[in-house]
DNA sequence: AATAGCCCCAACCGCTTCTGG
DNA sequence: TCCAGAAGCGGTTGGGGCTAT
């Protein structure tokens, strides 16, 4: 029937993670790597599943996380992404050097989408709501969403990835594995950290047959 | 000073996808 | 090609800290 537990949990703590279970899971990861989250628990010495270690490794204990406060582009670059790939956190979190996928999941469901709210835009569909002002300068969302107007001329469904890159020239989605062009890194800085460990987490969601990259 | 309510984020859970035999 | 195990992802929750009353 259900499926197996990932791990024997009569044996693993829970709850919040001791400065002692960090240092053994640094420890072991520094001295061996990161490898077989289902067994690493056993060999570093953790009454912890692989699972609860690999999202504190992940989440918390990265040593090239980037803590500390979104910065306005971060911002804006979330918002975009967004608009384009919807709740795919981890890929968003690829396009955001030491940023994670829970970080920024949280991140909108806190910050960003209240403010979207706030400017009348829905944060789902990235639309302003029929009684948003229209008034308002261009802000991101606002672009987006203005480009959403345009293309929404039937239904609820969605324009194509391709559709959406054509109309936001601003936003570069080098997604293939490699460092970036020098042009590319001239008009967007952000990608000067990308590398192909940030698409390590990314690999597995498959991109539309006709989405264009260049 | 006490406490109720709210906010934020770390962590968990269940499902999907990938990989190797 | 199929299957089982492992890894990864996204939604949700619990609890600690902060603020208002």
């Amino acid at each position: 029937m259900g499926r197996s537990p990932c791990c024997e949990k009569a044996h693993t703590n829970k709850g919040a993670w001791t400065k002692e279970e960090d240092d053994r899971l640094v420890a072991y990861i520094r001295a061996h790597g990161e490898g077989c989250w289902r067994s690493l628990p056993e060999a570093a010495g953790l009454l912890r599943c692989g699972k609860s270690c690999r999202l504190r490794w992940i989440n918390y204990l990265r040593p090239d996380l980037k803590r500390g406060n979104f910065s306005g582009e971060e911002d804006g670059l979330i918002i975009k992404l967004h608009s384009l790939l919807g709740n795919k956190w981890s890929l968003i979190a690829a396009r955001l050097p030491g940023r994670t996928d829970n970080e920024i999941k949280n991140y909108w469901n806190t910050h960003i989408k209240r403010k979207l709210l706030n400017r009348g835009v829905d944060p789902v569909t990235h639309r302003p709501f029929t009684n948003a002002n229209p008034s308002s300068s261009s802000s991101n969302s606002e672009l987006i969403s203005s480009f959403h107007g345009k293309n929404s001329s039937s239904s609820d469904e969605e324009p194509s990835s391709t559709c959406r890159l054509a109309k936001l020239p601003d936003l570069n989605l080098e997604l293939s594995i490699g460092p970036p062009l020098p042009q590319q890194l001239e008009a967007n800085p952000m990608l000067v950290n990308s590398s192909a460990e940030e698409f390590k987490h990314a690999r597995r969601i498959p991109w539309p047959q006709n989405f264009e990259l260049n």
